[in-house]
DNA sequence: TATGAATGAGCTTTCATTCAT
DNA sequence: AATGAATGAAAGCTCATTCAT
């Protein structure tokens, strides 16, 4: 039963991930899934539900993928960075319906599930902003708004992401040394 | 009869922009229009083209406030970028609607539309990659791949309007100010 | 459109009398009516809110029929309970649906709904209560609990009803005359 | 086996009784009987049959309760009457589900049950049918219509049944003799 | 024999689209 | 041209029944 779970929250990832939520029907997860319309409901109460868990496995296949430690607190803060970087944008390029479904802003219909879904996609986020924070303490990133420029390093990773969607020839470790330089040195000419 | 047109797209853009395409019923958008359910149908085929003349619309209204002169070219790039960049954000908070429509992937069903939509949202994008290459022409900017800096760019934009919705005390000027020092300085500190 | 949920509501009567409220489909009022199943839904919003009027419908058929008028104070209690009688009876022959409506018990889900609906259905209760109450104030009736009293004689209308059902030769005058002379005088021999 | 078929009618009666046959699920009567659904098949073809049985079991209950004996024919027909009216209330409200499930009027889908069910359920009439006849034939009862007063006294009784449900103070033995009071003497006052 | 996962027909309800007026 | 009642194809969900284990 947990291995029906398991399978449908596969198949819904996959197409709640390329189509969305209201364009996927219960009947084709089950259909894909090999299963009747019927089973779905022996293991998720609604299709609401099926979606949570989806955005849950999307939010765990990320942290089993990602095993940022926050705790590496001798490391060098762009270092650092620069892995965590590395680690999202492989993550969006091998598991690119979990990466689309964290971060499209979907199904924040009831204000509890919002929240609770909210927290879930914004995790990268929040390392960002620890990271930065730590880098202004150590006095390696100069003062500023850390949680703006999370934001802007934030946007700047979705871009990236879209870069290796359409153009695949680009290597990540390219794209990660290009935001790295340009946040450590900016991109003006010499 | 254009005038129809116009009055449906217009409430239809609100609505769309708001909830989303299936949140939205044709109902409400002529309950909306103060016009009757039929009478959509004679101004537009289908919600899907009503949907389309939408995004057009959002694109034209985008095109209306930012006037961006691709033929300023005597111009300093850094002040056009500084221009371009408030000009975007201040549409994007004036428009939200527009602006939330233009950067959605919804819709995307259809090929030919997927691909005619796609030109239309990518204005700003295109924009981006224009002047980043101006820019390395000059030698103002360090030379290295427009397209990769403009999607980076292009994200950062994106946060910096998320910033705007959640923290509504920061004003356009200091976060286009804090993405042009970013650019041009990065981050590191003296 | 009134017209519209008039003609739902006689044959949603006449379903949910004859079958009852689960046994009855939407699509089968929809086909009796001889419209869509949808166009059901314009008039009405769920099923539940048909039912509710078709009760309200039966009690209103009840009232237009029977006209029992409380307050004919100066008249014959007997004579009084003899047309009350009558127009039961000649009411549940007549409108054979309404009366099984009026009489069951189903539908009392939501406490709401159930207290409302009950004060509907309780009307001949009321009134036959309220009719022996005058009995025993005028020296009519033998004093004693008019509750009891009323509840058996409305028991002995519904098996008045039974044989009407099933013994079509029986006329309703017939039976009220039975029942008025057990009431009066019993059924003990001289 | 037989054990399994026992259990499952107790549990069916409990629930058919309380909510219905519609509102009762095949799943619910196993979950309360402590076995699988699948082996509520292997005793039972349908949920129908179950029904069947049901009322069956509630007619046998009421057999068992009241143990009318039609051939003491040497007694008088008012305390049998008496003894009779006291018996079917005291298993009514010692088996209020039994009750219930016997003047029900559900699930007269098919002809044959109907009419298989029609003679469980009308037990307590065709004994008031003969008593009442034994009752004229002897001179203690007027001439009259035998089943039309059985009817009505069968009513009568189900009245005095929503009379015990509703109002717990008064007791059997003082709505028998209420009845058998309005039967010999009427109600008019002296 | 006993299980409970699996099935799928069927239910209520919604809504884009059509069409008679 | 304009209306909004009418349509009917889905959609989400339930549950009596079956069947592999």
């Amino acid at each position: 039963m947990g291995d029906k779970r398991e399978l449908i929250i596969d198949i819904a990832l996959a197409l709640f991930g390329e189509k969305g939520y209201d364009a996927t029907r219960v009947e084709e997860i089950a259909q894909n899934a090999g299963i009747a319309k019927g089973s779905v409901y022996l293991c998720y109460q609604s299709k609401d539900s099926i979606y949570k868990d989806v955005i849950q496995r999307a939010a765990e296949a990320r942290r089993q993928f990602i095993h940022f430690q926050s705790d590496e607190s001798s490391e060098d803060v762009r270092r650092v960075l620069a892995r965590l970087l590395t680690q999202e944008l492989r993550f969006a390029r091998a598991e690119k319906k979990c990466y689309r479904l964290l971060i499209s802003e979907e199904r924040e219909d009831s204000p509890e599930i919002g929240s609770e879904l909210r927290n879930l996609r914004g995790a990268f986020l929040v390392e960002l902003i620890e990271l930065i924070r730590r880098g202004m303490l150590r006095g390696v990133i100069r003062e500023g708004n850390p949680m703006l420029l999370a934001q802007l390093l934030n946007g700047m990773v979705r871009g990236a992401y879209q870069m290796l969607e359409d153009h695949s020839s680009l290597t990540v470790d390219q794209i990660v040394l290009s935001i790295l330089d340009l946040l450590w040195r900016g991109w003006a000419a010499a």
